[in-house]
DNA sequence: ATGAAAGCGCTAACAT
DNA sequence: ATGTTAGCGCTTTCAT
């Protein structure tokens, strides 16, 4: 393995200097096109290849994004990341990916590699843990560009993506009670992440707004996952009240209470059942699951968009954007008592 | 936004050199204790962090590994990178991601960013469409460690890491005999990739060890997708012989066979239906979806393991290994015919 | 155990 | 239009 050709060797053999050699390969306009010629054929015959590492020292910009989600487990990030890699690539720039598995320290220790990285950006989705968030006003103070989507914090003074969950609350409720759906269950986290807080407030908005009592027995705060769907569904069915419908906070959480349902020979969509995210395997179930579309694709690219924007700018922070994007209701079978 | 303290900043507020300050960051042996302390409360006072693009220059090291996939829309890929990640962080490796989108010029152009970024490695899984392999051969023959997984071609001379698909759909295959199913469906892929083939070798190895017949028209080839499941379903109950069983060549494929046969009014599992991958959604389906697991996670670690071993050697080449994960058989209701 | 100094490969004033 | 020359912040060899 032959040393690397460097611009020097490219400049040596052309028998000018390397600030030439640099202009011509950086498309500098104060250069003749005549060298500019000789240098990218040199350069092609010498098979250079820049060394961005390099470059980055110098310039002081690194071309790259720390991107820091929960886990790529999660459908919802891995899309969200797709898309902001596919976006970001259009104009060069690589993306650092950084997991925070869910953990408060995880996270603050991705914040600081990303850092030490030089990334001209982050665009992180928050752990369920944080709480504190000194580690992103640091990235602030550095002057550089961060952007939250998603499981956002209010105190972090960054632009913003997410979606409207207040709304995906109040359209996934209305949407039952537009099917004649009356008493409604709501299986949600007892974590007080915003997302999941706004939703159940649209929860309770739609039935202000419809007259119909909110009641507590059929509201069960855990976790989310199946078992979370199926152990609330029969903790509801033992209270004195029974529900016509239960909203799931997440897709699997939703498939939990459809089991349960089933279970308990509870027809659906006699029973109705919704939950969020519209997850891939939403619309393979039977009966196939009403959701609401957070638009992971739209989200990353929003993300992507605004990033590319605030680089752009002397000041990232001179105005800090907030885009929400309006959540999308997936009817499906299991709230489909009417016809639509 | 102030300077960044650098070493330098450090060295004089303490009378002494550079050099010391980088020995007592680096934990470099030959340093006193007391200054290494003395070093360490400085950096800790001034909130050094250091400038990592500065150190992979001047070290040759980037502590970067670089990671192209097709797209992280594809579960198995994103899982498999949360495990690269997961694993590499703890090696103090950062991750450059880069998708192909299942295009080759896309590919080749990834393998060139991420060199010109220096990455001490290249983790892949190729395109659909990569039929020539030049540009990893440029990664080999710049010294860096390269590792395909999973979608991998046999004349890269790197160590490779897959399933045994051979296995797979031997397994599968084996599976639904032993469950008594004898006229036998298989709807997969027309493109000639590895996998698929070896999953296919492996399908005709099980029926000729059990003196069954192949029989041509229960064999579709085509796209994999819940549509093309649907369709290939249809045109094999158009056939003389009616199959008993129908492998899908992934889980969105075997979703397809389920809804036509369901929609044929067929009753599941009295023809019984797999597919491969062990999608998130085959243990929600109705009915559950037996499948072949392919250990994305498994794949990813051993990925970073072998990557961990290769950066060690002084020749990462010198001995190609490769590893070759069991594929695991999840029976669930749509193969159970007997009871288990 | 510590210091001195030469780079790593490139960029970007500034000068010509 | 091209050349000259400092760095960018750190590592590392060679002295001491």
């Amino acid at each position: 393995m032959n040393k690397k050709t460097t611009i020097y060797d490219i400049a040596r053999a052309l028998g000018i200097t390397v600030s030439t050699v640099s202009r011509a390969l950086n498309n500098v306009p104060t250069i003749s096109e005549a060298t500019r010629q000789l240098v990218l054929a040199k350069a092609k015959e010498l098979n250079y290849s820049v060394n961005k590492i390099a470059s980055s020292l110098s310039s002081g910009r690194s071309n790259t994004i720390g991107v820091i989600v929960p886990t790529m487990q999660i459908h919802f990030f891995a899309e969200a990341v797709h898309s902001i890699e596919k976006e970001l690539k259009k104009h060069n720039y690589s993306l650092l990916l950084y997991q925070s598995n869910e953990s408060y320290s995880d996270e603050v220790n991705g914040v600081k590699t990303l850092l030490e990285a030089q990334v001209d950006g982050i665009i992180a989705s928050l752990s369920l843990e944080t709480q504190q968030i000194a580690h992103f006003q640091e990235v602030i103070k550095q002057g550089k560009s961060l952007i939250t989507f998603d499981r956002t914090h209010q105190d972090i003074a960054a632009p913003v993506v997410k979606l409207n969950d207040f709304e995906a609350g109040y359209l996934a409720t209305k949407h039952l009670i537009e099917q004649g759906y009356k008493k409604i269950g709501f299986i949600t986290t007892n974590k007080e992440i915003a997302i999941f807080q706004d939703r159940f407030s649209g929860f309770e908005a739609a039935l202000k707004e419809a007259d119909l009592p909110q009641l507590d027995d059929l509201i069960v705060r855990g976790e989310l996952s199946i078992e979370a769907g199926i152990k609330g569904t029969e903790q509801i069915l033992q209270s004195s009240i029974q529900p016509d419908a239960i909203i799931g906070g997440d897709d699997f959480t939703a498939v939990g209470i459809i089991q349960a349902l089933k279970a308990a020979e509870i027809a659906i969509p006699a029973t109705g059942v919704i939950g969020f995210a519209n997850q891939t395997f939403s619309s393979f179930i039977t009966p196939t699951l009403s959701s609401i579309d957070q638009q992971a694709n739209k989200m990353g690219e929003e993300c992507a968009k605004l990033f590319l924007k605030m680089v752009k700018q002397k000041d990232p922070y001179e105005d800090i954007e907030q885009v929400v994007l309006d959540p999308i209701l997936i009817k499906r079978k299991s709230t489909c008592r009417i016809d639509n």
